[in-house]
DNA sequence: ATGAAAATGAAAATCATTTTCATATTATAA
DNA sequence: TTATAATATGAAAATGATTTTCATTTTCAT
């Protein structure tokens, strides 16, 4: 999006860094102020959380509220992601990326019959994975 | 489920009114507070997190975090709602209520693929309803 | 190099929620 | 109906996450 009247700092690179090695975790504010107390850039956490909404106002990562945790969780927006819906396991976190086609019928079904367009990143489909079903 | 081991009081009947009262919409902690400030039996927010607490875990409500709010919410579960899966819009904040097919056949497709049991109480689709698309 | 715009961080403030603890209320049984 | 044990209440303090404030520092274009 508008990635314009930004200024590069090391402490931006070193929390986008932390968030772009954890692709596939959900990650809190929390989280990267530990990592980056061991590391050569710390950050304050008043930065974090700044960085963090500009980077979701951005559309460059999503945040939303667990179960679990009273925190809130960030992750990185991948580019394919957009385009699939995920379940995840709310016994142990685990998140499956869907295949794109499998709901395209559904997607059809709720926009006509509901007139309702659902939003495949925003939506999450909760349940129990393979593993923690028995 | 276990109902015995409960005292009857005035602060719960009333927590509870309100809470039957809103059954379609989803209600923070802060909305039962304020609203019992007007009404003849008040109750504390220590009281209310509490009674709150333990009707989810009698299952009698449901608490989850929406993408808006910094707070909890929570919603009286109707026996019916167990069913089917809910659509709730981004914009409004209006649910909808799925018929209970519909999402039969992808729930077996899912299943069937991926070992994973979709939970449609847990999980909320969420997108963009008729009136707010335009 | 200079200055304006933007970013930082420490500390304080805020907000939701939980804990503590002393007091009050409830159900039960004598 | 009273005694009493179990349970519930509420005020205040504590906690934890997040936001705001404000003085200082850094960045980048000139």
């Amino acid at each position: 999006m508008d990635n314009c009247n930004q200024y590069k700092t090391k402490q931006r690179a070193a929390i986008l860094e932390y968030i772009e090695k954890n692709k596939d975790k959900e990650i809190t504010a929390n989280d990267i102020l530990i990592y980056l107390n061991k590391k050569e850039y710390k950050a304050s956490q008043t930065t974090i959380y700044r960085y963090l909404d500009k980077l979701v106002k951005e559309g460059i990562i999503k945040k939303h509220y667990s179960e679990e945790k009273s925190s809130a969780c960030y992750q990185f927006i991948e580019k394919e992601c957009n385009e699939h819906y995920h379940l995840k396991c709310i016994k142990c976190g685990e998140i499956i990326h869907l295949d794109n086609d499998i709901f395209s019928s559904i997607e059809n079904n709720i926009k006509n019959k509901y007139g309702f367009k659902i939003d495949n990143v925003k939506t999450i489909l909760y349940g129990t994975c393979r593993r923690c079903k028995m």
